[in-house]
DNA sequence: CATTCCTGTGGAACCGGTTCCTTTCCGTGG
DNA sequence: CCACGGAAAGGAACCGGTTCCACAGGAATG
């Protein structure tokens, strides 16, 4: 493995030169650089990462803290994130966060000091006030995606519109008996995003003086939550509703395949609509509420981007739009 | 940010024996070990990655480099290497390869050489020998999960296997009309596991004397595609096999949906096999080979942490078992 | 013609750790 | 009493880059 010295042994120049030539910084002649280059070329010179962050203070590294990238949003999300830092030369390094704090722990207080990283992108996670002030100590810019802290940028869904535009496309298609799959009566195991999508649909039915009527059954966000929940819910033929709004589309689909086994025509007995228009949702002819969430892990590295070339420039909040996306399992109430 | 030299200073000792006394390495006092540990937690001391990096030649990191996450086999992977990495404190650069090869040459030709880590693990994808050789030259350890290369360890499926048992446990049961679904005529376009499941696909049908039966669909790896693969292939009432073999579970269980909405009921009147036992495989009752792809990760940092610390130890090569899970979507046939 | 400015280059310091080598001190054995 | 060995600690070199500063030479300016 060749040094920069060895580069400048060979094109017959000083170190400082050679570092100057290669980066482009700095005052060298034509004649020298195309020397060097061709120099660092002939011994496939390639700079050492630590020794260049040891010098510079930057890593060219992004830390990017999130949730298992099991469910289709996240793998997407990181996705996003991945082609944009690549297109911007830096590096990814990838953190996971379980239920158990001790990751979290040792992310704030060994990794996060240790500098390994320029900036951090938090998914699906609201670091406390204590963290926050950790985060800020260190200096590195932070941008979360999903929920929002003072003083950090953040894009985000708004959650609790997108479910409000889904519970107030059922109820303009005459239905007042709407269930919500994939609440959760324990607020720990409930998300951010999900918490707001469960408000949002409270908001709908209480714009349409229909509260006294929600019906929220817990579930994973996954498509057997979504199956299981269903299956009980739907399981009293004379109580069940006509309308279900999933949390995500995962939920929803495992509903629309309870309803089929049991029977239950969808939509012509019941509508189903969901959130996110996951890959499969068309497949499923599923009415849903867009989300992008590849773009959104785009203007994530944009947003994170612009504070590390312009550490004072202001926090920035995107909220990403969502749109109804009308396809085959919604239908008017008979 | 505090210094080891401030840790020293407030300690009263030097710099080399403040490094000394965090590490644990050479001769220290007790005492003076106390005093070191002390002055650095009252500073929070936290040592620079890249300083450490420089100096040791070691960056703690293992590059991981992978297809798009968005199959179910390959996040469950992911996460296993995240959690064993994490209890061994090693950093996780992620390195995404998608179809064209300039992230791979990339990857190759910068990220590589640049030492960001001590080793690497490659899933999914067959080094080239030219990629062989650089990597051979750089001294970094390589374990991949999938294919297997030369001089490399490897922790892989006995992908041929788990294909022959599900096809001959549909033989066992009396089918002989038996498709596979998710090949693909483009070798480009089908990975390495995939091919080699075609592969044993054939091997169980030649074994039963029916290689001339054999009926591949192509269809890609996911839900989707085994659901447009499959209504083509049971859209013909008379000429339609009488049993599946899904390359994968999401294939699987889309030929599955697409029964169901031709009407055809499973496994009475058609037999579906998978692969692989994701995690919705139960909630469809599907019968499939069991893979366990969270524990592949496991291995797989086991193997190159092997390598890492025993540099000279022999390569290894890991199969893991597969086996038959019989749920209800297969049946003799009648 | 003297001053100033700009370009091009090299020497040396520096980033923050680790480790080699040396010195000092003390206890032990011959 | 002296030689020797091991524990404890410090000084300095080193890892491989980047960058500050000094300096030389030529062009432009007054």
């Amino acid at each position: 493995m060749s040094t920069i010295a060895d580069v400048a042994a060979r094109a017959g120049v000083s170190k400082a030169t050679a570092s100057r030539a290669l980066s482009g910084r700095g005052y060298v002649s034509e004649d020298t650089r195309k020397r060097v280059a061709d120099a660092a070329g002939e011994l496939a010179y390639v700079a050492h990462s630590s020794a260049t962050s040891l010098a510079t203070g930057r890593t060219q590294t992004v830390g990017v803290i999130m949730p298992p990238v099991d469910r289709w949003f996240f793998s997407e999300l990181l996705a996003g994130i991945q082609e944009s830092l690549f297109a911007l030369d830096y590096e990814l390094a990838l953190y996971g966060i379980r239920e158990g704090s001790e990751t979290r722990e040792r992310l704030f207080d060994v990794v996060l000091p240790g500098r390994r990283f320029d900036g951090i992108i938090a998914v699906g996670i609201q670091p406390s006030a204590q963290e926050l002030e950790r985060l800020h100590r260190s200096e590195r810019p932070l941008v979360s995606v999903g929920p929002y802290s003072e003083g950090s940028s953040a894009v985000s869904i708004d959650d609790i519109a997108a479910a409000r535009i889904a519970t107030e496309h059922l109820i303009e298609l005459g239905h007042t008996d709407i269930a919500f799959v994939g609440g959760s009566t324990d607020p720990d195991h409930l998300s951010f995003g999900d918490a707001q999508r469960v408000e949002g649909y409270l908001e709908a039915l209480a714009a349409a003086g229909l509260e006294a009527v929600a019906r929220i059954a817990d579930a994973r966000p996954t498509m057997p939550g979504g199956y299981a929940a269903a299956v009980e819910l739907l399981g009293d033929r004379r109580g069940r509703p006509t309308a279900i709004v999933g949390v995500c589309d995962e939920t929803a689909i495992g509903a629309m395949i309870a309803a089929r086994r049991l029977g239950i025509a969808v939509p012509t007995e019941l509508s189903i609509v969901g959130v996110d228009d996951h890959e499969h949702a068309e497949m499923f002819a599923l009415t849903t509420i867009k989300q992008s969430p590849r773009e959104q892990g785009h203007e994530a590295v944009r947003l994170l981007r612009q504070q590390l070339d312009h550490p004072e420039s202001p926090r920035e909040r995107t909220v990403t739009a969502s749109s109804l996306v009308v396809r085959s399992s919604t239908a008017g109430r008979r």
